[in-house]
DNA sequence: GACGCTATCTATAAAGG
DNA sequence: TCCTTTATAGATAGCGT
């Protein structure tokens, strides 16, 4: 690709040297790229000028790139050793194991692989269960207590609404002597959130009930449920 | 350079993106083998398939120049040395990940970081913990029915040996007349075991009634807890 | 035959002396 | 920059699995 062409051997002037070296490393790089792109190829180069620069091209990382060229079937299992590092071995184990334990503790907390268990463990467990059982009802008792009040405001609120409406109303059509409305009374107020959860009264009762020793719910409208209407 | 120009973007066509691999491939280690001997540097190259297969080019030893790659001062020693292993780091990270998974199950299993969840959430830990705790109830019942058993069979055994070995001093000091051991009727015997685990009366009777369906005793006796006075 | 790859041929774009 | 030499796109054929 040239005036003429040339052997392929050492340039032994060291300008021209420099000149080829400049034009031929900016193509194989730029050629590296072009593979890289065109066929969907993890390409990575790395050239070292006679004086010691260097000079790198990688489609992706050239960490992850390298990586993957150690490990590779080509390469003897020496370097591939090598790159299995001390450090991240040593990890690894180490989280395998925590995860085995924790793989333990949830299925003996869901009450499976109990047998081999001593008297003292079986204990330990229960008193683990039923603390997060407590405290998992009185959190959801707490979530309900809030969204009676929630709803319970919200009826109040609406009720009122509704009263000043019919006031209103019944003023503006005093003359005519007509009453087409209902008052507040005669509304029926069921506690029942917009979304399909359903707090049906049976179930309320139940879990308020069951909620014995814990704290009570701070802004306290929780006795007063359900007495709407 | 060819018959017509290409845009430099990814060839859809399969079988043209392979013939473009295969012909670009060998351009590039051409190349690069070329700059190498005319520019006296040290060029490698390491090309990746998208279907995984690798080719290389290293004007002297791959390992070597990798080395001098690490030590290049562009490049801080670690990055390249320390973690090479891409499936490796995947295996760390979801290892990680599952690791968190599990903490938070188990943290809110014990009743901790409940108050983001929703009542059905807080439901399904419900039922877990029940789970658990009814089995971990039961596989203790068993647990202290068998040791209960047990040690009612090692008394009995030891009772008779007991009247057995009177009987035999009786007739051997009847002569003489004396008598200096206690019947079997007047020993104490306490279900009370060496450590600070008692089990009353109480909580044996009401955790032996709830054991519905153990599995019977072994005939051993070896685990016993408890001694007898 | 299908698939994955390489080889061959030709015209032309790009490299590089 | 010039302009010859190379590389390679595109099409297709071959070849081992």
């Amino acid at each position: 690709m040239a005036r003429e062409k040339i052997k392929i051997r050492r340039i032994d002037n060291i300008t021209a040297r420099q000149v080829t070296f400049s034009k031929r490393r900016r193509g194989l790089l730029k050629k590296a790229e072009e593979l890289a792109v065109l066929c969907d190829a993890d390409v990575a180069v790395v050239i070292f000028s006679a004086t010691g620069k260097m000079f790198e091209y990688s489609s992706s990382s050239m960490k992850e790139l390298l990586g993957k060229y150690k490990l590779h079937p080509n390469n003897n299992v020496e370097k591939v050793g090598e790159s299995l590092n001390l450090q991240e071995s040593e990890e690894l184990s180490r989280m395998g194991k925590e995860l085995l334990d924790k793989d333990l503790e949830l299925s003996q907390l869901r009450g499976e692989d109990l047998h081999g268990l001593t008297l003292e463990e079986l204990e330990r467990l229960e008193t683990l269960l039923e603390g997060g059982l407590s405290h998992v009802l009185r959190t959801k008792d707490e979530q309900i207590a809030n969204q009676i009040t929630s709803l319970q405001q919200k009826g109040f609120q609406l009720m009122e609404e509704n009263n000043l409406l019919k006031q209103q109303m019944m003023t503006l059509t005093s003359s005519n002597g007509k009453r087409p409305w209902s008052t507040a009374a005669e509304l029926d107020i069921s506690v029942t959130n917009p979304d399909d959860q359903v707090l049906s009264t049976d179930s309320v009762t139940t879990h308020v009930c069951s909620c014995n020793g814990g704290s009570p719910p701070e802004d306290d409208c929780s006795d007063t449920a359900l007495k709407l209407a």
